[in-house]
RNA sequence: GGGCAAUUAGCUCAGCUGGCCAGAGCGUUCGGUUCACAUCCGAAAGGGCGCAGGUUCAAGUCCUGCAUUGCCCA
């Protein structure tokens, strides 16, 4: 295999990979007689380019999904692109604007053939990127949420809600996004501190105009639509004026003065204006004491009717005016600084402003009240388990869902209206043929679409052909996990428990998979705007997808953010390419035609020892990976690959690897079972250059399946050669071969210069040292290797100890004298572990309660510390006489 | 205002159910051109685990309080 190249190229690979296995099917599933393991992809917004976000969240997905394929599950990940709603239909809006046109100007229906011929062009591109980084979805299943499954899942399960009476309509304050023009559910505003002002105006008494209160508002254009000004009852300073009635500025209007508990008496002058019409929480306090409402802001944000001469004003400029006006006619007490919390809609920013309207809603307590027993039963798990108290919390406190949005991009809501108006509204696919309350035929449907996430929620059994019973969706569902980060465990997860719960009759999944955000290096989040994104696919480009995949699944530690820089990548590149040359060293010996029995009478100590540590490795990793942990799996593998099979294995097996040397064969057949074993470990992380590499192995020498899929390394053991010596015997070998490198790096001797070295030990020791000598002349790079049991210094000999071995190193005349230091700083360091040994010791509580094992681990200590502070003293003593 | 998380070497982070005078990678310093890899090899320096108490024979590891930071909810 000379035609290897020395330097793994990703991109001479990766992308023939891709294409194969899509081509070959390798990741389709149907149900048979294994157990399923299902994941339902959370679906990219179809408008949606792959950002590191994706990335991370795919690509641990895919992890989970390959081992499970590998471990003997039928793994079914499902995948699929989300219509996006307001967000999708805002990218064609703005291209209709470069046009200087709106939607409206081309009518729904033309509008819509507009969405999906952009839809069918240019959307979806994600799903070849989801290829392109190697997610084993099953592509034959691949769904979008209008397609026409999920959209007839859609429809039933309004139905269905609607019928049981959980879905109403009514006229309730909303959140109102202008810029969109519709309606928000709570969830989709997002509260920001910001810098605002507090205006102080004064509202005179009609009794005295002399005499006035003092309110403080944010939001002084609200005040035209003012019907009150409330105090807090227990408020001495206003008790006098409850009942009395003020002059509105401006407008000359009387409003009430009231009192309510809600108002906070701290907050401003302790006095506020109500303005029912345009905040929630006056909206409530109109409601208690059945004030009046005006509204004076319409949907797109202008002063309207009620507002006199700043009818057509924007808000804001409206805003100017008005505190202008106030200004001039003595209105305006003060304006403080004041920070408050603004909400605006999490898809343009734009600031919400909360409106009477009428809409849909979905009544939320039934079905969280599902949602909070499935938890309580242990039916949904988090993992992280923290994530599960805000998520209770949540649902515990929850409000009904606004369902209805003005726009025209989604699923329109099955509901009709007959003609005649007295008849109740009907929830239907298809237009009824006739009205059940008057026999009418003429029907028109609501103009209102669903909510996005409304679809969003069923995608667990929507995507299995819900509500056709099919044997797919019971074999698949429930599903087996989902993951996703935390910034849609409400908007999306939860709906989906719900969801599941009231339609299914079961949960969707059974373990919630909570990763972290993906930030930059100095702890940000990534941002287009911020311009510190890192584009997965220039990752790719750079350094190969296997590297970003490593990086991003080393990085995920449960329950923490990620902070991604440059290095990461680079870390994970040289990874590969150090897997890929430990194979090169592999192949480029390997002359036996077949992987057989081990003989283990035939082996030596290095290659018991690494086989065993190969299992235990094993072992670790795939409890990592059962336990969706596959940072921790990374780490492992990584730990294994480069530190033990690398740095120790491979080193010594050099010495029979090469040519006809004995043993040669045993080795090749050990050292080729533990890269296979290493490369099906880090197949679910890095299936590109653990396929290439599978592939060129296969072509010599006949493997345990086509690919690394088809191998199951957790389930092979080499146990049964297991010795209770080796790995302690191993150490030996390598506390040896540290401890005369130590030397050779303190003293600075050229490390081409080959040393003599003769070790002073006796009973096994001493017999392991010999039968494996040519290990440690080989690593030590030493000569003459003499050991015998009875040993002292020579002139030109340093000290080094390891276990009850005394290593004597022959060095030059000139570096000899620097030894005394060494040893002293040794020396030195020991005694410091000796006295806090000897400290535990002499604690009668630490003997008399601390475990036997403990206590006899720390005198053993204890004694081979004396030992070895012992033996160094006298040899520096006289070392310091010549 | 409530809740959650974090706080461990210069940086980024591991450290499970308490037994380690604390580990990794990067960076730093020193030394390396023979046939796997300089995307490499060998060696070293460098923290006593945010602060204050407590539990325990024993605490980064458990408890309490505080501080700082971040996130979520109101």
């Amino acid at each position: 295999m000379k035609d290897i190249p020395k330097v793994y190229r990703p991109e001479e690979y990766e992308e023939a990979w891709a294409l194969r296995w899509i081509q070959e099917k390798s990741f389709s599933s149907k149900p048979d007689d294994r157990p399923p393991f299902t994941i339902v992809i959370p679906p990219p917004n179809v408008t949606g380019v792959l950002h590191m976000g994706h990335a991370l969240n795919n690509v641990i997905q895919d992890t989970i999904i390959r081992y499970k394929r590998m471990t003997g599950f039928n793994a079914k990940w499902i995948p699929g692109t989300d219509h996006g709603g307001i967000a999708t239909q805002n990218v064609v809006e703005k291209m209709l604007m470069e046009e200087n046109k709106t939607r409206h100007d081309l009518g729904r229906e033309k509008f819509l053939e507009r969405m999906w011929s952009w839809k069918e062009e240019s959307g979806g591109s994600i799903i070849g990127q989801l290829q392109r980084i190697g997610c084993g979805c099953d592509w034959d299943s691949l769904r979008f949420t209008m397609d026409e499954t999920c959209s007839s899942a859609v429809m039933e399960a309004f139905i269905r809600l609607f019928n049981k009476g959980l879905i109403y309509r009514g006229k309730y304050m909303i959140n109102w996004c202008p810029r969109c023009g519709t309606a928000l559910s709570d969830i989709e505003v997002e509260h920001e501190e910001q810098n605002g002002k507090l205006w102080y105006i004064k509202y005179p008494l009609v009794d005295n105009p002399e005499e006035y209160l003092v309110v403080a508002t944010t939001r002084p254009e609200t005040m035209l639509g003012d019907t009150a000004v409330a105090v807090n009852p227990d408020d001495e300073r206003y008790k006098s004026y409850i009942g009395k009635d003020l002059i509105l500025p401006l407008t000359g209007r009387k409003i009430k003065v009231i009192q309510d508990s809600f108002v906070d008496p701290t907050f401003g002058t302790g006095a506020v204006k109500v303005t029912p019409a345009h905040d929630p929480n006056d909206f409530d306090m109109g409601t208690r004491h059945s004030l009046e409402i005006i509204s004076v802001i319409n949907e797109k944000g202008l002063m309207i009717g009620p507002s006199g001469d700043f009818t057509g004003l924007d808000r804001y400029q409206a805003r100017k005016e008005i505190v202008k006006s106030l200004e001039t006619e003595g209105f305006l007490e003060k304006i403080e600084d004041y920070e408050h919390s603004v909400g605006q809609c999490y898809r343009c920013d734009t600031v919400i402003e909360p409106l009477l309207s009428e809409q849909w809603f979905l009544k939320m307590r039934p079905l969280a009240d599902k949602a909070l027993s499935a938890l309580s039963e242990g039916k949904t798990k988090f993992i992280p388990s923290s994530w599960e108290k805000p998520y209770r919390n949540w649902l515990e406190n929850i409000h009904d869902w606004c369902l209805s949005r003005q726009i025209w991009w989604g699923h329109r809501i099955p509901v009709f209206y007959c003609d005649s108006k007295d008849c109740p509204p009907l929830a239907s696919c298809e237009i009824p043929e006739s009205c059940p309350s008057c026999g009418g035929k003429n029907f028109r449907q609501d103009e209102d679409l669903l909510d996005t996430w409304f679809s969003s929620a069923l995608w667990p059994f929507s995507t299995l052909g819900w509500p056709s019973e099919s044997e797919e969706l019971n074999y698949y569902y429930p599903t087996d996990v989902l993951v996703t980060g935390h910034e849609i465990l409400y908007l999306w997860v939860a709906r989906m428990v719900m969801m599941g719960l009231e339609l299914m009759g079961e949960v969707p999944f059974k373990y919630v998979d909570i990763h972290g955000i993906i930030r930059d290096d100095h702890g940000d989040k990534m941002s287009k705007s911020k311009g510190n994104v890192i584009d997965p696919l220039d990752i790719i480009e750079k350094y190969g997808t296997d590297a970003l995949r490593f990086a991003l699944t080393r990085s995920a530690i449960p329950g923490r953010d990620i902070q991604l820089s440059d290095d990461d990548f680079v870390g994970a590149r040289n990874f590969s390419n150090k897997l890929w040359n430990a194979s090169r060293l592999i192949l480029a010996n390997l002359e036996i035609e077949e992987l057989r029995e081990l003989k283990i009478e035939e082996l030596e100590l290095s290659d018991r020892w690494i086989l065993q540590e190969a299992d235990k490795y094993a072992q670790k990793i795939s409890q990592a990976y059962d336990e969706f942990n596959s940072a921790q799996a990374a780490r492992l593998a990584y730990e294994f690959t480069w530190n033990l099979f690398c740095d120790w294995y491979l080193e010594l097996a050099k010495l029979r690897l090469h040519g006809n040397r004995p043993g040669g064969e045993q080795t090749q057949q050990v050292a080729l079972k533990v890269l296979v074993r290493i490369l099906g470990l880090l197949h679910p992380i890095m299936p590109f250059i653990t396929s290439q590499l599978w592939e060129h192995i296969s072509s010599l020498i006949k493997l345990p399946g086509e690919s690394p899929i088809e191998y199951n390394p957790f389930k092979e053991s080499f146990s049964k050669l297991s010795m209770e010596k080796d790995s302690e015997n191993m150490n030996l070998i390598i506390g040896t071969v540290s401890a005369i490198r130590n030397i050779r790096g303190e003293s600075a001797i050229q490390p081409s210069l080959a040393l003599s070295v003769r070790i002073g030990a006796d009973g096994t020791d001493a017999e392991v040292i010999k039968d494996n000598a040519s290990y440690i002349k080989l690593l030590a790079k030493l000569d003459v290797l003499e050991v015998s049991p009875e040993l002292s210094r020579e002139a030109s000999e340093t000290l080094a100890v390891f276990g009850n071995a005394s290593i004597f190193v022959k060095l030059p005349e000139e570096t000899i004298k620097q030894e005394i230091g060494r040893m002293q700083k040794r020396i030195e360091e020991l005694t410091g572990q000796l006295a806090h040994v000897e400290k535990q010791l002499s604690n009668k509580a630490f003997v008399s309660k601390a475990p036997k094992e403990i206590v006899d681990r720390t005198r053993e200590k204890s004694s081979a510390l004396s030992e070895e502070i012992n033996k160094l003293k006298i040899n520096m003593e006289e070392l310091k006489k010549t």
